[in-house]
RNA sequence: GGUUCCGUAGCUCAGUUGGAUAGAGCAACAGCCUUCUAAGCUGUGGGUCGAGCGUUCGAGUCGCUCCGGAAUCACCA
């Protein structure tokens, strides 16, 4: 519809004034609220061209329209604004062409589409994910799916931080007080098992340093000295060499970790494509840089560390290897990174990861493009912030952690007991109320974090839980839910779509506000791709579920005794209905059909 | 100190490439279920868009200065 007026506009201003208006002059939005018309011109752009007032030229541009075409039935002109009214029965030929349109909003990858591979979640192995964690999950999936949509080809991808000085420690903690049990022997999810050792580590280290200070060291120093530290590295620099010992073990505790991970992902609803370890990327890594010095783009110090220098950037020197030979985090993500361009030749590579790291991720592209990787052009950090708590951080220390499981389990809870209190769900089995209320304790939780823009930090109060009613996923479903159900009743009662005389419906304003919502879906994928923004599609999908649920309020569907307003309507429903549920399939919501 | 990001209603957040009188939800108050799901709908109150200057026909949006907050500047990841 916007295309057609943007045509039809420019041949106006073409046959009018004789002059060509380009595409940064034709300024067409959708009309407020209140004022009377669907679509505005803004014409001040155009005054200069027409070389008479706004006021004029809207209104030469204004029964140019309503001449010539039949979409625009009327118009308005306010200051410099045109107000444009599309026929009704226009709105209602565009609801038919939609709904006729199986795949619609979504675009198939062409030959000639993005291929984009996008990195997100890449945990630690040393702890079990958390509230941070989730944030950085939902955000990078629901952009792989936006992506998809939008018609480039998506890889989705996870690197894995196996193996480092971290690692080491949970591993030594074990050795020395694990007294072999395993997470089967103690009952326990394997990424919390490992973790509880990490913890371990950390309090016997800070045993350790105590005395050490006291006898004068400073507390780097006595860090640095303490002798579980100095184990540690010990252990790092056998598992570099491949010692089969510190293998082995490396391996069973990864995989404990792993199966607890796995179990995590699933709740969540997350999925990767291709999962990358660090243990085999470090050491491409590690050969980049060496090969990188040989050319003469990095600085060896005479402790053997190797380093790039970024001054010229208006960054610092980096680190790139250390003096004893091994890889620093940066080491690995220039191996990462050139694995996956050879594996791909991705145009794009999309790093979900928190702001945090924003100097990092700066320093990875300048250096892949110093050492003569073009293709680093298409890096892409995309920075999101910090989940905090209302008294700030969170803090392991102070064991305020929001641990992710525990949300996922709490959030579920709560939508149980809502139902409950609701009187929802009566006659389902025990399974079935199980299933809706985790679809929609976890729709809470996505549509919560994912609504926001992923640049700003955020507050999650874990007293006043997450809401389910006003702005919120369990509202969009909801919304759908209802649908379905009027659907459902309608098949029952053998109501079902009337054919042809459908046009001869005139809708009503509310009506009209639904259709011009559906109208606007396909380009709003495109933009939450362009955007990157998951944000845009939740409130996309929040005021669709609006309007509808205004429109169910004032008008009966089922009940309307005209048989054509009867089939449009249901046509109307049915498709925001099919709109939402991909709204939120771009989320990673599910649709529950009742609840 | 350098760099980057944030600041909109009591709270949580929207606000399109700069467009008309800045919008939702929560919380508070007042209404609406004999009718397709009330996790819904309707109404009331609530604002120096952190402050100032500038660009513009027009600034919450762009530029500069300042104030407040966050992140980062490791032989951590």
């Amino acid at each position: 519809m916007e295309k057609l007026l943007r045509i039809v506009i420019k041949e106006a201003v073409a046959s009018l004034y004789g002059a060509d208006a380009g595409d940064d002059l034709l300024q067409i939005q959708k009309t407020r609220k209140e004022f009377e018309g669907d679509y505005t011109l803004v014409v001040f752009p155009l005054a200069k061209i027409s070389h008479r007032s706004p006021e004029q030229t809207a209104r030469d541009l204004g029964e140019y329209l309503a001449r010539e075409i039949n979409a625009v039935s009327g118009f308005n002109v306010i200051k410099g604004f045109l107000n444009l009214t599309i026929a009704p029965a226009e709105w209602v030929t565009r609801l038919h062409e939609i709904h006729g349109e199986e795949h619609y909003g979504f675009a198939a990858p062409g030959p000639d589409a993005e291929t984009i591979v996008i990195e997100y979640s890449s945990p630690n192995t040393n702890k079990p994910l958390h509230l941070g964690h989730i944030r950085n999950n939902l955000l990078g999936f629901s952009l792989s799916r936006i992506c998809a949509a939008a018609g480039a080809r998506v890889i989705r991808t996870n690197i894995v931080n196996d193996r480092g000085i971290h690692i080491c420690k949970s591993m030594l903690a074990w050795l020395r007080y694990g007294n072999g049990r395993t997470p089967a022997s103690e009952g326990m999810k394997g990424d919390h098992f490992v973790g509880d050792y990490y913890v371990l580590f950390e309090k016997k280290l800070r045993e350790q340093i105590e005395p050490l200070v006291d006898a004068g060291s400073t507390p780097e120093e006595a860090r640095e000295n303490a002798p579980l530290m100095l184990e540690a590295r010990q252990l790092l620099l056998k598992w570099e060499a491949g010692d089969p010992d510190t293998v082995q073990l490396w391996q069973m505790m990864n995989s404990w970790v792993y199966e607890g991970f796995d179990v995590t992902y699933r709740a969540l609803g997350v999925e990767f494509d291709r999962i990358y370890y660090e243990s085999d990327t470090y050491k491409i890594g590690k050969e980049i840089v060496l090969r990188s010095l040989a050319e003469g783009h990095l600085i060896r110090r005479e402790d053997g560390s190797v380093w790039i220098d970024l001054t010229a950037d208006k960054l610092d020197q980096k680190l790139l290897l250390r003096s004893d030979g091994t890889a620093v985090y940066m080491t690995q993500d220039l191996g990462t990174a050139t694995i996956r361009y050879n594996d791909y030749r991705f145009d794009r590579h999309i790093y979900v990861v928190g702001n945090e790291q924003n100097y990092h991720f700066q320093v990875l592209a300048l250096t892949l493009l110093r050492m003569g990787y073009d293709w680093a052009k298409g890096l892409h950090h995309f920075s999101y912030g910090m989940v905090e708590l209302p008294e700030g951080k969170m803090k392991s220390r102070e064991g305020t952690v929001v641990d992710a499981d525990d949300l996922i389990a709490e959030m579920t809870a709560t939508a149980e007991e809502m139902s409950r209190e609701l009187g929802k769900l009566t006659g389902y089995s025990d399974a079935e109320k199980k299933n809706i209320c985790r679809q929609i304790g976890l729709g809470a939780l996505k549509y919560y974090i994912l609504k926001v823009d992923p640049k700003k930090n955020m507050t999650f109060n874990p007293k006043e839980s997450i809401d389910f009613n006003g702005n919120t996923g369990p509202f969009i479903q909801y919304t759908y839910a209802r649908i379905r159900s009027v659907l459902k009743k309608a098949e029952e009662t053998g109501v079902t779509f009337a054919a042809g005389e459908a046009e001869k419906v005139i809708p009503n304003a509310k009506e009209i506000s639904v259709i011009k919502l559906l109208n606007d879906f396909p380009a709003l994928v495109t933009e939450a791709a362009s955007e990157l923004s998951p944000a845009l599609i939740a409130n996309y999908c929040y005021d669709l579920s609006r309007e509808f649920n205004q429109f169910y309020h004032d008008y009966t569907i089922l009940g309307e005794s005209d048989e054509n307003l009867r089939s449009f309507r249901l046509k109307l429903s049915e498709l925001t209905g099919r709109v939402l549920e991909r709204g939120l399939f771009l989320l990673g919501i599910e649709a529950p059909e009742r609840m």
